[in-house]
DNA sequence: GTACGGGTTAAGGAGAGGTTAAGATGGGGG
DNA sequence: CCCCCATCTTAACCTCTCCTTAACCCGTAC
């Protein structure tokens, strides 16, 4: 199945419990940066593409629910978890009208955070092994995708494509993201993307009515049904 | 695609609690429907579409545990909330492991019980971070806006300066402002933004009834829905 | 009149994106 | 062992969108 490793950010000013939980993440193969105070962690938010946040709520500068209030203003979706010591239910809500998608309580088990980051992290939910969008069925045990009940004939590379744009339907995916993660990181010098898109474009729309790969100028290739 | 209500299903046996969820998911403007045991919600799951499902463990016929692992299985997506009363370590990663999206253990309060849902089919559904005027939508993670739920085809810097605009409705924000935000600090030395402006105004209100953006003499433009 | 704030239009160029074909690669079947 | 096939890379070339620029147009104020 589809395991990049994921790129988290550890938003925490407790620098005791940051290398702790850095250090268990390192040993489940999670790489993960590190910020300790909070209007540094939204620059790294903004500057790089990570899979989750795990964000403190107390923190110098500026604080948690500040910080994923901006991040969210800013039209950015990555998963926020808060980690925090406040444990009353209006905390909580405020967590989540800020934005959050998670809320743990510290003390916490860190096996508990693993397991909820990794939730976030997998943009469509659960073990699902078939994500649609509209007519398009895309099977992952199969490893075969279906417009309107026929298989598409698609190549290695772009099911991969595939896969991660429809993960992130309807919003577009960058290239550099897309290139990302189907080259890893020795990628290719060329245009080779643009080859993949246009042959993978061919064989999921090519004869059909309704088109649903779409080219966001500036911003990527979205797969969605509406215009 | 916009707001519709959501549809949810609650999978569980106390029926005192199941009235007391239902009821107080109806305040909120949320449909809930309601199965007692474990298959029943299974079928109930297959056959509809929700937008999330509220899945108590303890459960008659079939355990909740064996209810999500098999709607899995079957490569359904839909988000599912754990509820149960079993707390420890090992229970909720039991959960995780078949495949729930979230774990919220009892006794809890309804709103965070409400809130969390939200979460839940807002992910997954995509709707995200939005900024609306009247009947504009902006939508920033698509990096879309829609005008009466249809497309608007913006050039990259028109959809930046609709979204200044936006964020300033209904108050005006004067040309350097926005030259600022679009260029920077190496700005054109031609009328690049008259004719931005113009372009915008043209996808924006071109054929619409309502005029959405202004100019307000001396100070710069405005969106807002009363002129 | 003319100066000014604002609106409209069209041309041109740069660069992003699309298309095509040829050679490289590599695995499976004869 | 060799050939065939699908796939991937590369590079060349084409198309078209988007941005800039510079016109010109219209009112109103001076």
């Amino acid at each position: 199945m589809f395991t990049d490793k994921l790129q988290l950010l550890l938003v925490e000013d407790d620098l005791d419990l940051a290398t702790a939980v850095i250090e268990y993440l390192e040993l489940e193969g999670i790489l993960c940066d590190h910020s300790a105070n909070g209007s540094a962690g939204l620059n790294l938010i903004l500057l790089n593409r990570y899979d989750a946040v795990i964000l403190d709520l107390n923190l110098p500068k500026m604080n948690g629910l500040q910080v994923c209030e901006s991040l969210r203003l800013q039209g950015l979706d990555v998963p926020v978890l808060m980690l925090t010591a406040r444990d009353t239910l209006n905390d909580k809500l405020d967590g989540f009208a800020k934005g959050a998608d998670d809320y743990l309580i510290k003390p916490f088990a860190m096996e508990e955070l693993i397991v909820r980051i990794r939730v976030l992290s997998r943009r469509r939910s659960g073990q699902a092994m078939r994500l649609t969008v509209a007519d398009l069925i895309l099977d992952l045990q199969q490893k075969q995708a279906f417009r309107n009940g026929v298989g598409l004939k698609l190549s290695p590379t772009a099911f991969k494509i595939l896969d991660v744009l429809i993960r992130a339907s309807p919003n577009p995916v960058s290239r550099e993201k897309l290139m990302q993660s189907v080259w890893g990181d020795d990628q290719p010098d060329s245009n080779s993307l643009k080859v993949h898109m246009f042959n993978l474009r061919k064989h999921l729309d090519g004869n059909q009515e309704l088109k649903l790969l779409h080219t966001v100028s500036g911003h990527g290739f979205a797969i969605k049904d509406n215009q």
